[in-house]
DNA sequence: ATGAAAGCGCTAACAT
DNA sequence: ATGTTAGCGCTTTCAT
């Protein structure tokens, strides 16, 4: 009856064969109830802790020790609800995200979750991405993504299982979100190089398809035009250190240096902070810098930068959180925007 | 009969609570047979893209879109074989090994996989997880952690799915691996220090436990030895910035400040080195610094660190399709030294 | 406490 | 090309 399978590969001349690759399939419950002299149902007792005499564990333990046994975790799915979830992630190399990753990890582990990992390459296969998530009937779903569209936000809403949005939110679909207040982040920046008396803003961007990074620099530009203050300049177009560079050699060629700069993540903030010591300039004596992220790097005494910290261990406890409360059944999609913390370090005159 | 799975929570009164409830199943091929007025193997077919005529494919696409089916691939276990590979990993938040998981994600999604990420929290759990990876029936691991265990490599080898070590090997057992050649590393360190005169070596070490930290440590201090150099100073138990800082604080204590630092990882190095120029003590000048695993920051400008590279892509690749022949049938179990390469930057006099 | 038997959602033989 | 019928390895009734 199990040989059925084997069929196929085992002509009928090669009898022995049949041991062979009996020897090479992973045993099943049945196979170490035989071998115990039970049912296959003691068997599926013992190892999903029912009530069983302790005669008939020990038949079945034994049996499955010898065998090699190992239930199939993967198969609740079928008879009950599956304990994976989807993580869907891109920029991984950003020092960000593996702090995040390893917070969600913990956390949906320690629950009982295990986890499905799918890299996303920038913004074009999102939706490809959770398409195949899905596929495997995970339970819910975490996609780290600022580059995330609405039409997939849509069809994540469209599906039944509960997906939170780490670091994009979405109004008016029935999607949790948990993010940074990226918009009042960007007016504290601005209040910030306005209390201080800065008059030559400058603004140095991430992807302009990122919706953080778009929070960002609104918050930025209206509370400066608010305030009455210029209207910054702006450079760059990704979150990298390169890019961060290659944006402060151009500010080194303005006629007039600008005297505070905004970079929309530290990676940037670094890669200008490395640029314009360099050249000689002097920060925060001629120019102060503030990134965002706080990422452990910032702190680390050759940046010493002054940024806006996202709080990840509380994003990531609230994602998880709203995750959970949603497979247990609510159907609230709460937007949560966490406020960023402003952290003075001594890139900020 | 599909409302079977129900029962246990509809009440014999609630049967309106019968629609509720089916509406929030996920619907089967079964139902999209029903609804497009085919057989349940049409269905099958349709997706798992077999011969079906126009008009039975699109009756199926039609009612599946109407219904939001998606075929379950999880399922495919059962008939056939999981597309999952468990990889576990430890230190992510090590600029090191977002590089690797990166890298580690695209070749394996690229060749139909999927992978189950669970995280490893130093030495102690490697055991239960891959246990409990092993529980999902993966069709191979990578293990990702120099903290690993030979107990573990042999549950590992016991185990009929495939397990490649990544940054860790193990002789003796069939296990394959695929490595930096950390010993070699270590003796060109210790070769590079000798060749330029340098006469008191310091070394800062990552976690003792960690077997490419002690292989390191092994080639520099045996040939510092074999060319009768001094034997170096030990700091360090960890790799960290923290660490690195804290060993360079001693260092400077000393009544005589060493000439050539070689630090078990470029974090280590960072650390030392901001916590030496914040003394005033100028690199290269008064003191050679040496790193580990060129990640990306180390070429930034803020360190611009000499360093040994681990070169990640071509490790992951060699994992990659180590993996891939096991699983193809393969029973070689290799193991690969790949060789460190010398990068020379602005910290070596 | 235990075994027999009926599914779970799908794929693959088999039959038409 | 299509439908029918067995399984896949497990959990869960249902008897005993």
């Amino acid at each position: 009856m199990r040989a059925k399978r084997l069929a196929k590969h085992s002509t009928s001349a090669a009898v022995q064969s049949w041991f062979e690759m009996k020897k090479r399939q992973q045993p099943s419950s049945i196979d170490v109830a035989h071998h115990a002299g039970v049912s296959q149902s003691a068997v599926s007792r013992t190892f999903s802790g029912q009530s069983v005499s302790d005669a008939t564990r020990d038949k079945v333990l034994r049996a499955a020790d010898a065998l090699g046994y190992r239930p199939n975790a993967l198969l609740r799915v079928i008879s009950q609800q599956s304990n994976l979830i989807g993580v869907v992630m891109g920029e991984i190399t950003n020092p960000f995200y593996p702090e995040v990753l390893e917070a969600l990890l913990i956390a949906l582990e320690e629950r009982g979750f295990r986890v499905m990992l799918k890299h996303l390459n920038g913004a074009k296969d999102a939706d490809a991405a959770i398409e195949e998530v899905l596929a495997y009937k995970v339970r819910g779903i975490i996609v780290t993504s600022s580059y995330l569209g609405s039409e997939i936000a849509e069809r994540c809403a469209k599906s039944d299982v509960p997906v939170v949005l780490f670091n994009r939110f979405i109004h008016g679909i029935p999607v949790s979100a948990i993010t940074c207040d990226n918009v009042d982040a960007g007016r504290m920046v601005a209040n910030l190089f306005m209390d201080r008396g800065f008059r030559r803003p400058a603004f140095i961007s991430g992807s302009p398809d990122a919706n953080s990074n778009l929070d960002r620099k609104k918050g930025f530009f209206d509370r400066l035009a608010e305030r009455g203050g210029a209207a910054p300049v702006v450079l760059g177009d990704e979150h990298s250190y390169d890019v961060g560079a290659k944006a402060a050699t151009e500010l080194l060629s303005w006629p007039e240096l600008p005297d505070c700069l905004f970079c929309a993540s530290d990676v940037l903030a670094f890669g200008a902070l490395d640029t314009l010591r360099a050249a000689g300039v002097s920060v925060p004596g001629q120019i102060s810098v503030v990134g965002f992220d706080d990422i452990p790097m910032a702190a680390w005494g050759a940046f010493n930068l002054t940024t806006l910290r996202q709080p990840r261990r509380r994003m990531v406890q609230e994602a998880v959180d709203v995750l959970m409360s949603r497979i247990n059944g609510s159907s609230a999609t709460p937007i949560r925007l966490v406020p960023a913390e402003l952290v003075l370090r001594g890139t900020l005159k």
